[in-house]
DNA sequence: TCTGGGGTCCTAGGACCC
DNA sequence: TCTGGGGTCCTAGGACCC
């Protein structure tokens, strides 16, 4: 049995968190770049705003309505995620964290009839503790979870169980195909032709069927839906890649502001790879210009270390030698990015590889003290020279609240 | 003027091998 | 006139998720 939480109107609810005068106003939150909207709080969601939009599409809209429009905050959207997580590890032990806002709890050690009151234990401390309403959906597999999760969001009261034979069959007939997870736009289009309409409909279809149109997802997918576990709790799994992307805030034309910019992503990716103690064996390098224009341009480049490292100047390197590659004058580039690719364990580069002691030793050292220097007095205290520059072409975020929890500069102030 | 970022898994098809 | 069978590995692209 499991149980799927998931937070309501996650980013709107955190800014509210300590805006407590945005209490019952429409807020939506934009992504990086001010570009889309990618968060709304129910009075926005009341108001017809799309998710995903274009921001410039609506702005006039937003603004007749008196809709407040926040830039993204991923400081404190993370932090408020660690202590919902935190939490819930206090209720139980066994979590598994699937999102920035979601997290599947085992359920299978609490008795039937103590479920829906503990899911409201659960509930009510996330709402008193940190002042974010969750859903919490309960179901014998974890694919019934999320439906449950679905209906219990729409519920005043936040929890729905499904693993009531009738109640799950009651539930599927009206479940919409691409409400269902792992159903998207395409699938449920492919599986309308086939007179499959709900998700009562998709569970009795013959299984052959399933199999032979949809493949081994479908055929999983199948399953779930008929109470058949084929989705277990997973531990944490390193990233088999790390990607490190962004649009720019202006226009960039010069080859220098390519190569500041791949230099800044990579040493977050790079950060991020030694965080979870692995190693890299290959880059990629891609720029692009604006693809809503004419004569859209995109190309990559890679490159292979000798050995794999986490060294970031030695992958700065090999990121700027790309972005060399790869540049066009004239052309206006409208975003960069890297990914890291061929992820490997370091622990297990170590014990197999005879000369792996000699190709990490140079590094591993300053790479540990650079990380605990940023750590301790903040992110980019030390960094590469190859990020200098202007650094006039970051992103936009113009409407960013304050980081409420996690800098002392910004801590709320109370008069 | 303005259009996000970060992931995973699966499949089909090509190259190559014996 | 006739042109096998079985396998692996890699890559690009599709589909999906939040």
């Amino acid at each position: 049995m499991y149980a799927l939480i998931d937070c309501n109107n996650f980013y709107a609810s955190c800014e509210r968190i300590f805006r407590p005068d945005l209490e019952g106003r429409p807020i939506v939150v934009l992504s990086n770049n001010d570009g889309c909207i990618v968060a709304r709080s129910r009075e926005a969601k009341e108001l017809d705003i799309p998710m995903g939009i274009p921001f410039f599409k609506i702005k006039e809209y937003c603004a007749k309505h008196r809709v407040v429009v926040f830039s993204s905050n991923y400081q404190l959207y993370g932090d408020i995620s660690r202590r919902v997580m935190n939490i819930l590890a206090q209720f139980i032990p066994d979590i598994e964290i699937y999102s920035i806002d979601e997290a599947f709890l085992d359920f299978s050690k609490i008795p039937a009839e103590e479920r829906i009151n503990f899911a409201y234990q659960i509930r009510d401390t996330i709402k008193k503790w940190l002042g974010i309403s969750v859903g919490i959906g309960i179901g014998p597999t974890k694919t019934l979870a999320k439906v449950a999760n679905n209906i219990a969001k729409k519920n005043e009261n936040g929890v729905f169980d499904i693993s009531d034979p009738q109640i799950m069959e009651k539930t599927l007939r009206r479940f919409a195909l691409d409400e269902i997870w792992g159903i998207g736009r395409r699938t449920a289009a492919k599986l309308h032709v086939m007179g499959i309409y709900d998700g009562y409909d998709f569970r009795k279809s013959p299984p052959k069927l399933i199999r032979q149109k949809l493949g081994v997802m479908g055929e999983r997918l199948q399953n779930e839906l008929n109470g058949i576990s084929c989705l277990k709790m997973e531990d944490v799994k390193p990233r088999r890649n790390i990607l490190s992307s962004k649009s720019f805030g202006r226009k960039v034309t010069r080859i220098e502001e390519l190569q500041e910019a791949v230099a800044l992503y990579t040493t977050r990716a790079t950060e991020k790879l030694r965080n979870q103690n692995s190693l890299t064996k290959s880059i990629s390098v891609f720029i692009l210009t604006n693809r809503f224009e004419e004569n859209y341009y995109r190309d990559y480049a890679t490159h292979n270390f000798a050995n794999p490292t986490e060294n970031t100047l030695e992958i700065i390197n090999a990121a700027t030698a790309c972005i060399k590659k790869l540049f066009k004058p004239g052309l206006k580039y409208k975003k960069a990015g890297i990914i890291l690719m061929d992820l490997t364990s370091k622990n297990e580069y170590l014990q197999t590889d005879l000369l792996a002691q000699n190709s990490l030793a140079k590094s591993a050292k300053l790479m540990s003290a650079i990380d605990q220097i940023n750590q301790k007095h903040g992110k980019l205290t030390i960094f590469s020279a190859t990020v200098l520059g202007s650094n006039d072409w970051y992103m936009k975020a113009s409407n960013r609240s304050p980081r409420y929890t996690t800098d002392w500069k910004e801590l709320r102030n109370v008069n």
